[in-house]
DNA sequence: ATTTTTCGAGCGAGCGCTCGATAGATTTAT
DNA sequence: ATAAATCTATCGAGCGCTCGCTCGAAAAAT
């Protein structure tokens, strides 16, 4: 479904380098990357354990490996380094959402279906990341908390359209809830918030997804298509 | 539905200070219960802009007008009044979903639908408090941060055993996922998460509980009675 | 007179960030 | 081929500052 070579944290950090290649210092890409990599899963890690703000610069470079000053070659300030992350989810989310199939584009309940996959199987792959990102874009600046938003309003986006077209081609019920795009959120987000808690239960990401579809679909279709 | 007067900032830091008579230095409790009041509100209106952890106890001070070492006549670390809010917060979840009025008791389709209601009419009636716990709980030490899961365990239990009884008494499917009881609290705590936007598109709170109760009980019901 | 409550300057620790020093790689000059 | 010059990447002690927290004194209440 998703080819996981494109999403190990170092094919992610060759996108973040290509994206700020002016503001970092290291000239040389093979050493930007291989250093880059080791400091974003070492913030991603430390990060996910007591949040970003807890995570000092210091911590950082203990862990990671790399000097207080060579921290800096990469990013001008903490801030910054927080928008990098924040800024490849968002990339990540818009790369794969964004096309789907031709197959399944024209059908909107196929579409749907792979919307809630592709979004659930995505959050997996990228698991610290999305950690990050939920766990860290409430509490910080306007501008950060601003373009967190946004980011959640696009994917929105995506399940309001199909909806919508269920609903104009006949597909879903007419009473359908114009809601239920922003409901649909946070059943995926659940997977990630609460990895550990579904971990612990041993549910499968199979059983996961299943479940949220048939939750989604019962509530567009009409009532005779719903088992 | 709910007594506002149960869940005014006073009445609860009332509840507050019973539970933590023997650490809050000040004896006379209409002195404590009126300055513990602006504390708290201060405190839920900074932590709730710029998150706990940046809130310094100079911001706290200095909003709530009282002094540094004034503050520490009701907690004796910063942690403590995390933990003091994290806790009314718990036990007012618990006191008001553990009893339902009978009638409502009886009947597995009503309970479900009143838990519900009530669940998000509470997080509205506490709008801070809730913000407060769902934005610090997850970045916090160890044993906060485990508070903070059992609490979620026990409100999920709720839903949990409803839905168990309504597929036993045969009133729900009996294919109903066991995962449901969990894919519900996403969906109340979205209604206070996501308050902003909810506001911004004008969705009543009524809208929104309905919408929710419909949601649910499609999943749950045989397909005859969805509508 | 004595207890209770309030005050805020001050403590040591830790924060984000800087910057001069330096070792190694690469280019240029001879 | 070798020496000199230049550039790149890395380092970590130290700067100014803010943090959570304390404590002795002042003020208020009894």
């Amino acid at each position: 479904m998703l080819d996981p070579a494109e999403f190990t944290t170092e094919a992610l950090c060759r996108s973040m380098l290509a994206r700020h290649r002016d503001t970092i210092g290291v000239r040389k890409p093979e050493v930007a990357i291989r250093k880059l990599t080791v400091i974003i899963k070492a913030a991603l890690e430390v990060s996910n354990r007591k949040g970003f703000q807890a995570m000092s610069l210091r911590d950082l470079s203990q862990i990671s490996g790399v000097s207080m000053g060579g921290l800096y070659a990469y990013f001008d300030s903490k801030t910054t380094l927080l928008n990098m992350i924040l800024q490849e989810v968002a990339e990540q989310v818009r790369r794969v959402l964004a096309d789907p199939p031709g197959e399944v584009a024209a059908d909107p309940v196929a579409h749907l279906t792979w919307l809630i996959e592709t979004h659930i199987r995505l959050t997996e792959a990228m698991l610290p990341w999305f950690g990050f990102a939920f766990l860290e874009a409430k509490t910080f600046p306007p501008s950060e908390r601003r373009a967190a938003a946004d980011s959640e309003i696009e994917t929105e986006a995506y399940f309001a359209r199909v909806i919508e077209r269920g609903v104009a081609e006949g597909r879903f019920r007419t009473e359908t809830s114009p809601l239920l795009a922003s409901l649909i959120k946070p059943l995926l987000q659940d997977w990630y918030v609460k990895r550990a808690k579904y971990r612990r239960r041993e549910v499968a990401i199979e059983t996961y997804i299943a479940t949220v579809q048939d939750f989604v679909l019962r509530a567009c279709l009409a009532d005779r298509n719903g088992g």
